[in-house]
DNA sequence: CAGAAAAGCTGACGCACATCATTTTTTGCA
DNA sequence: TGCAAAAAATGATGTGCGTCAGCTTTTCTG
């Protein structure tokens, strides 16, 4: 499980770069991240980072899907965020000075590269642009996770699961949703037997197929619906 | 209930500056915020901004204390953060360009100072400090909330209720805290009634005492095991 | 300071969801 | 390709907490 390989991949010809942060970097300043960055291959299911621990740098998804998450008292994984490649992920911590609040492990044979804390800092200092992204993203976050607590806090388990679809259906696109059911339990904020139990009525009412872990969204307005309207 | 009266503070004179986003500004870069901005003083119960509407600037709060909550699908308030003298609120949304997706108002009579977009953006610009100051700020609120979800998500009421406790007790420092008994369960996300009867034990267990709205911490460490350890 | 309105409190009741236990299916690896 | 382990599914059971309804206390306002 420990098992890492390398495989560069350039951040000029980086075809997820132009939806990441560094989207808007001119020729020079991609050159120079190129020259900074270093990559890594994780496997299915390797963590990248760890709750606790003292954030080194950033990490660019290049390829794959990861998933953010907290560990509760009981070990149990809430799922905050799944980022997509294209997403840096791990700059939170970092800007703040605090450890880790979150771990991340990927979902999928991932690619990921990695820029140094330093590199990163600098970079923001010297690029106007680079520091604007970030705000955006930083302020994006922060709506999107106060949505998130309302409707944890107030909305039934199936309209969270609607709602949680809808989201997945995002960040998977053209591929059918693709998630264990513990993670998909642990996103939706819920016991995996119960979502288990959902994900059942669903299909047989029709708003999804499942064929083992893929999840196919076929009624998405009625989700919708569902799930309380879209915020 | 929409009367509203001016008192002009200097922001040089602001007791509370040294601890607000604008705490590491230099004798000239206060005297300029303290001629852009404007004073407000809102009585208790009194909207500053609405969800929906557009941000025109941000909030800075000089004296009393103020709920950020989101408004649920049955018109449930969710507050998502309290915020006291010397905090900034309403910059989230102004500076993802969106509309606010959280409404604001006053828990007692406040003094708020308002500074708009355009100067908080050229402030932004020319001045590094508060640059970082806002990006740390914005860091550390994604951080609390990825708690918060993980507590709603798994703790029970009980624990949350311990929880929010301590995280008022910070907020109020030595008065005692004193919200509805509406907005205390609306922050720790549960039904009124719920939050009575679990204030009721608390109570009786010796952990608080209570007087009409206020609530004094009577067993800090009590507590904190109760909400699980503090992260 | 009186009367109305709002906030706080209490009890009864039901159900959405967690938990535990067991079986079935899928996956991963030798 | 076959077997063990992990994941998924199903059933049975209990309970934390929400909802509704009625009562009491506090707060607000003229």
């Amino acid at each position: 499980m420990v098992e890492k390989s390398h495989k560069h991949v350039s951040c000029e010809s980086c075809a997820v770069r132009t939806n990441s942060l560094f989207a808007h970097f001119t020729p020079d300043e991609v050159s120079e991240l190129n020259h900074h960055k270093s990559c890594q291959f994780y496997k299915k299911n390797q963590t990248i980072f760890v709750e606790g621990s003292f954030p080194r740098g950033v990490f660019c998804i290049n390829h794959g899907k990861v998933k953010v998450y907290a560990l509760g008292d009981e070990g149990k994984e809430q799922i905050v965020h799944i980022a997509k490649a294209g997403e840096v992920i791990g700059f939170r911590a970092m800007l703040s000075g605090e450890q880790y609040k979150l771990s991340a492990s990927t979902l999928e044979d991932s690619n990921v590269c990695f820029v140094s804390k330093d590199d990163f800092l600098n970079m923001m200092d010297t690029n106007a642009s680079l520091r604007n992204s970030l705000i955006q993203e930083l302020s994006k976050e922060l709506g999107e996770r106060a949505i998130f607590i309302t409707n944890l806090a107030q909305k039934t388990v199936r309209e969270r699961l609607a709602y949680s679809l809808m989201i997945l259906a995002d960040i998977y696109g053209d591929e059918p949703i693709n998630l264990s059911r513990e993670d998909l339990a642990n996103f939706v904020g819920t016991a995996t037997e119960t979502l288990i139990r959902l994900l059942k009525d669903m299909k047989e009412e029709g708003f999804i197929d499942t064929q083992t872990r893929k999840i196919f969204i076929l009624k998405r307005e009625e989700l919708i619906q569902l799930a309380g309207g879209h915020r």
